[in-house]
DNA sequence: CAGGCTAATTAGTTAGGCTAACTATCGTGA
DNA sequence: TCACGATAGTTAGCCTAACTAATTAGCCTG
């Protein structure tokens, strides 16, 4: 199977396209446990992490700091997230996890991604392969 | 190159990573002519399409109806879209890209999507190949 | 130690999405 | 034939998600 060559200014529209119409529909599906996608992903970065700075955590999410702020603030009224001051540099904050973030997210690991999950299943193998190489090829781009 | 066997409950996370990450990266560069993303695509299916009614649009673009009636306001404000009554069914509305909504999409062809395209122009043949067939899955995905 | 830089937050705005409820029209069956 | 249910669109009200600009606090250096 030879790739086909494939302009970016004619693959650009279409990508975007995909990409945002199965963005809305991720995000319409959100059945479990009322923690929007953003609230999810940030939470699953800091884990990841183990600690972070908010502007750290705002750079992994690609959003600017007072966007991570609010997020912040909501998983900190859940009890999901902890702010502990800097050691040394009193501007600064670090984020964890909590213990009870830890068990939400993997609480959520069992059911997580249920919609999009079950729509892969439907696809074949072939398919499944190409968007697992499309995901890395993706994440690349928006790190970029 | 046989495919790897790829579980859903894996590809999930990792494709919906991509995904929002990657949708933030695209809504952020928006330098040309201050419509959204959202406003572009529901003017691009309109001149696709012809003429629609406000459901039929929401259908394409993935809304709910409301949420049309929004977009559709923002664009006939700026004269880029126009309303006209349906010539037998009292209740329906036709939607149509107007002379200036057209002008604009034209405008926006040269210099749309500039960023991605820059990305894409980066990668190689086999990986923009990669996301030209997952680009397909994708949309059929939102789609179901 | 004054002034400039950095980190984080606050304030305010905009877009974009939803559901529920309302208005107007259409079409149909008693 | 006309009353009533269904349909199309909008309005109202709510929420998330993002932005920029401005503020506060703390750090560091000439």
């Amino acid at each position: 199977m030879t790739a086909e060559r494939v302009p970016p200014a004619q693959l650009a529209p279409q990508l975007r396209d995909a990409i945002t119409r199965l963005n809305r529909r991720v995000r319409q599906a959100r059945p479990v446990g009322d923690l929007t996608v953003t609230q999810l992903s940030a939470l699953t970065s800091l884990r990841l992490a183990g600690a972070l700075t908010p502007r750290e955590l705002a750079d992994v999410e690609r959003v600017q700091p007072p966007t991570m702020t609010k997020i912040v603030a909501k998983l900190e009224e859940r009890g999901l997230v902890q702010r502990t001051p800097h050691p040394t540099d009193g501007r600064q904050v670090i984020l964890a996890a909590t213990e009870g973030g830890r068990a939400v997210l993997e609480q959520f690991e069992r059911v997580r991604d249920e919609w999009l999950a079950h729509r892969l299943a439907e696809l074949t193998e072939d398919q499944r392969d190409t968007l697992r190489q499309a995901a890395e090829i993706l994440q690349q781009l928006a790190r970029a």
